[in-house]
DNA sequence: GACACAGTTCTACCATACCGAACTATTATG
DNA sequence: CATAATAGTTCGGTATGGTAGAACTGTGTC
């Protein structure tokens, strides 16, 4: 994947870049796409003429959007698997049980994104209250493997060698104090969770956030995800223990390993 | 938006049509590709690669699929918008006091997208069950203005000329028996709906699916979206009356319209 | 061990993406 | 109301770089 951009085509690199520079700007316009991009008018014109034509790029007045065919792309991508649509599933049902943030994350070129994500009334955009700094997209967004629980229940089941090349891709960027920002730090946690099968995040991402995560295997034993439950420190421990929410993790994914097992073809 | 070809940047258009060729067929390999677009093998290779490279497409084996970039970008076109944002909620109200799948629908070139859709226990894939032939995608889906009951509350916003235009454009394809295949029965319809604020699809999209629409006016006047309603047909006027749902469908618009006054900033 | 098949690399040619300049359209400003 | 400023659009010439095609690697199969 870490292609020389020589073999690349540049002409569609332009156009994936542009979506980029819209999506980063919350809506742009074409001077200053022209500005930032230093190419002709003409030619980032033609570029988002393309990308309109195509239903990826909308313009409201001046200003350019990403269009909504990308929705119907993503849509099909989360729910193009067997696996990950059962993944939902458990997603929904822990949530329910719990009444807390429960997340689906699959792995991504040494990062982890969000594919499902519980939807309950208190949750939905609970995020945006914990942390008002952070724009409120939640599903779809890349996370750095080492801050997050679930990431970390991830790299517990790859080999020393690999976890050093993601390291090397992505560093470990810190997010709060808590943050383990050294190899040493983040190998000693790893070490911990390969005992004991479920991997914590206690602030490690965002102040006043706790997780717990457990990764999911795919029934031919390769990694298929994780589900990872969030809660505000505070209410973890006093509403719920965390040896609860554990417990209920644990379930939660052995059941939906089992469910792999019996309705998964090959593949998926 | 209907471009001539020739202002397109080509190079874009063909990735693009990779990407539309490998979701149409669920996956695909690199031969099928050239065998079916009719190239060199290294220009779709190139191409893939690209794609690839950001995350656009991934490669299982020897096939290629959607990557999970595009539910990122998915997820942030269709939350970008306060009021988008203010309609999911809406749709999660209707859907929770009835029990049954809503939906909120936003026009896109002529035809409707699905940008929220109800998540609640028993309708999550209720759709797969009526109709076992369609694929379970639903939110993201694009639907004919002219079949489904939202968009037929659109359509009802628009002037005549308007509507004209976008059957020019797409035509009035038939789904069922019920579908109004015709300009004069669609417009008798839109008339009705004009009259009474909502409008009916009887098994206008899917045998045995009955639903109601009412669309969503932005604090300027301007068509935001619709908000619908779809029911088994043996449910409704059984579980629950065609009038409670009306009822409960308009007064869910009318808060969510007064909501949008309050609380949203010129241009979203 | 040879065959088939997916994927990858390389090079030469010419299609076409890019630029720049001229143009229109719209909105703001005195 | 004229002028300026801004966004967007159109067009033709140039050279960039996208494409084709052949040669190559790698992998699995009979």
């Amino acid at each position: 994947m870490a292609q020389k951009e020589s073999d690349l085509v540049k002409t569609t690199s332009l156009s994936l870049q542009i979506i980029d520079e819209i999506q980063t700007r919350n809506g742009t316009t074409l001077p200053e796409l022209v500005d930032y991009l230093d190419l002709a008018k003409s030619t980032v014109h033609r570029h988002l003429t393309t990308l309109r034509h195509h239903g990826y790029v909308v313009k409201e007045g001046e200003q350019y959007h990403i269009g909504l065919k990308f929705h119907n792309r993503g849509e099909y991508a989360r729910t193009r698997k067997k696996s990950y649509r059962l993944a939902a599933e458990a997603v929904q049902g822990l949530a329910e049980t719990t009444n807390e943030e429960v997340d689906f994350l699959v792995v991504n070129d040494g990062r982890a994104v969000a594919v499902h994500t519980s939807y309950h009334r208190n949750s939905m955009y609970q995020e945006e209250v914990i942390h008002p700094t952070e724009t409120a997209q939640h599903s779809g967004t890349y996370y750095y493997l080492h801050s997050i629980a679930g990431g970390k229940s991830l790299l517990a089941e790859f080999s020393d060698e690999k976890i050093g090349r993601i390291i090397d891709q992505w560093g470990l960027p810190k997010r709060t104090e808590n943050t383990h920002t050294s190899r040493a730090d983040l190998f000693k946690d790893i070490n911990q969770i390969r005992e004991y099968g479920v991997a914590l995040s206690d602030e490690e991402y965002a102040d006043g956030l706790r997780a717990i995560g457990r990764r999911v295997l795919s029934p031919d034993g390769s990694v298929l995800g994780a589900i990872s439950l969030s809660a505000p420190a505070y209410r973890l421990n006093k509403d719920i223990t965390e040896e609860e929410v554990t417990e209920h993790l644990t379930h939660t994914v052995d059941k939906l390993e089992e469910k792999l097992v019996t309705s998964v073809t090959l593949s998926d």
